[in-house]
RNA sequence: CUGCCCGUAGCUCAACCGGAUAGAGCACCAGCCUUCUAAGCUGGGGGUUACAGGUUCGAUUCCUGUCGGGCAGGCCA
């Protein structure tokens, strides 16, 4: 409906002014009802580049707008907004493209099927995953719907950081507890892992369990002396871990991609040597420097540290090229807030490979901090302090569905409190429900009905008149755009705040009308709503990765 | 000290390239179950959008500054 109006109002504008070339046309949907179903602002923003009183050019306007049968009235308001109240049929149109649409209704194809992937989670394989990982995960999985629904080919990618120094940290742990020894001991060192999981770690190891993974076998060796065995053990176990976290959550991916597969196959090196090639790098105390102040950055960064090693920032290079070289154009990395400090790097890495990627690449989507309130007080999240609460905690406390909408629910750049009790004991505070129930609802309606709902799609809905009706009609209207809006702007809140509302409506509208009335032809009307409604819900559900029950 | 993010009702949060009277939920107050699930609905109070300027027809939104919170600023990740 949207682009119907937007293409009568390009014809009235070209009627109006023929020589502009460069406008673009907003069409919005106003507050109140006073002002129709649909606004635009069009008359107001030519008022400039056509030197005219705003008003003036709406009535101009208005005569030259070609006449259509799904609009009822336009008139001027305001300093110039114009206000399009749509025809009966206008409005139930909706339902019937549901109908026909099925899970589809929403979806486009934006995307056109180009390749994106969206790297999330990547959490070091040194311990659980805690919230912080839950809200990337849950973000990042949303994304990965909302892209997939606007006709992106995703591609989901985990990365692990399983080398460097905090794996050293992690295997001397698991080393020390093997021998008895605890973070009480003098010998624990400063930056060890002290939680208790690593306990279950050294014990596995001990024990010779297995651990058995979708790609790996792993059995404990035993020997509190052999450190290799140890590390690959550790890193295995608590891989297998987080897999099950995830698995939890309900979040899948298609690709994991592992730091130290970049080393054994000489990928960091020859990043090095290309880097090196490009002339962007020099050598300074005993250390090999990128020039990374060419490309942005406020400082020089250390590639090569003086005892040899490479710092993180090199393998990410190869790790991003690599993305590239395997034909990504567009990549999203969803991270905390708390390594955005790579990202400036990692691309003036890239950009000094110069081998054609485009200076903004890749994109970001970052989330603040979690703060997790329990008991009202905020509990203290330290991994190596091993105090923290797990993403499993909050799964078996408070619930896969809620934990999700939680932690998709907020907009990403702003921080995030979880109120566990709150989350967890008053189960009615809690809006996923709302949503839920506003769907099993309607499956109880359609139950007790008994009919059958193929009969629903082809029934006349010009009886549908209340005010609630109305309301509902457009709701559903919106979710296409609401669809596009959420993935453009890479943001899965929008979802979860439209769900919210289009819940209200059918829990306004439900206790406000009754549908299995004896009038025969209001009572296939409103179910015929109603079964639109609950496609939408579900549709809009998924692509929060919550479900939708047909009981509560 | 420098960079990034944030600051909206008592609390948790929205507000679609700048639009009309800034909206929900929780909490508080008053109502609604012999009628399809009360995990629901209806009504009410509650705001100088941190503060001060600027840009324009119009600013929560854009710009500058101040204050406050978070995160970064390592040859850690």
């Amino acid at each position: 409906m949207k682009a119907h109006l937007t293409e009568l109002l390009a014809q009235a504008a070209k009627a109006v002014a023929p020589d502009l070339q460069d406008f673009s046309i907003l069409i919005e949907r106003p507050k109140t009802a006073q002002h129709g179903d649909f606004a635009t602002n069009l008359a107001m923003s030519l008022a400039k580049p056509l030197r005219q009183n705003p008003r003036a050019i709406a009535e101009a306007l208005l005569k030259a707008l070609p006449g259509s049968p799904y609009l009822e009235k336009a008139e001027i308001a305001g300093a110039g907004f114009i206000n399009f109240f749509m025809s009966p049929a206008a409005k139930t149109a909706v339902v019937g493209q549901i109908h026909a649409q099925g899970a589809a209704f929403g979806r486009n194809t934006t995307g056109e099927g180009r390749k994106v992937m969206v790297e999330f989670v990547s959490a070091n394989p040194t311990g659980p995953l805690h919230v912080g990982h839950g809200r990337g995960a849950a973000v990042g999985d949303c994304l990965c719907r909302l892209l997939d629904a606007t006709g992106w080919d995703v591609t989901r990618e985990f990365y692990y950081n399983d080398a460097g120094q905090q794996i050293d940290n992690l295997t001397l742990s698991v080393q020390l507890r093997c021998k008895g020894i605890g973070p009480d001991n003098p010998a624990w060192p400063e930056d060890g892992y002290r939680g208790d999981y690593i306990i279950d770690v050294a014990n596995a190891y001990m024990a010779r369990l297995t651990i058995d993974a979708e790609d790996q076998h792993i059995v404990g060796k035993g020997d509190p002396n052999d450190m290799e065995a140890i590390r690959h053990f550790a890193v295995a176990y608590l891989r297998r871990e987080q897999d099950l976290d995830l698995k939890a959550f309900q979040v899948s991916f298609d690709v994991f991609s592992l730091e130290s597969a970049l080393y054994t196959e000489g990928k960091v090196e020859e990043t090095v040597r290309n880097l090196i090639a490009s002339g962007h790098t020099y050598e300074q105390d005993d250390a090999l420097w990128l020039r990374t102040t060419s490309f942005g950055d406020d400082k020089d960064r250390v590639m090569r540290k003086r005892e040899g090693g490479y710092t993180y920032f090199v393998p990410d290079v190869a790790y991003h090229k690599d993305k590239w070289q395997r034909g990504f154009e567009r990549v999203i990395n969803e991270q905390g807030a708390d390594h955005h400090s790579t990202i400036t790097r990692v691309r003036a890495g890239l950009q000094a490979l110069d081998v054609g990627i485009p200076q903004g690449w890749p994109d970001y989507v970052l989330h603040q901090m979690v703060t997790v309130m329990r008991g009202g007080e905020e509990v203290k999240i330290s991994k190596r302090a091993g105090s923290y609460v797990t993403l499993r905690d909050l799964i078996d406390e408070v619930g896969c569905d809620a934990t999700r909408y939680f932690l998709a629910a907020r907009r990403a750049d702003s921080q995030l409190v979880f109120d566990i009790d709150l989350a967890r004991a008053q189960t009615n505070d809690n809006p996923v429900y709302y949503i839920q129930y506003a769907h099993a609802r309607i499956c109880s309606v359609l139950e007790q009905w008994g009919g059958n709902e193929a009969s629903l799609i082809d029934v006349d809905l010009s009886v549908l008149k209340e005010p609630h009706e109305t309301a509902l009609l457009q709701r559903l209207a919106e979710y296409p755009d609401v669809v596009d809006n959420a993935a453009r702007e890479l943001s899965p809140h929008i979802a979860a705040y439209y769900l919210k509302d289009l819940a209200g409506d059918l829990h306004s509208y439900y206790n406000a009308h009754q549908f299995l009335v004896n009038d025969e032809a209001v009572k296939l009307a409103r179910l015929s709503l109603v079964l639109a409604t609950r496609q939408v819900l579900q549709s809009g559900l998924d692509l929060l990765g919550v479900t939708a029950p047909e009981k509560m």
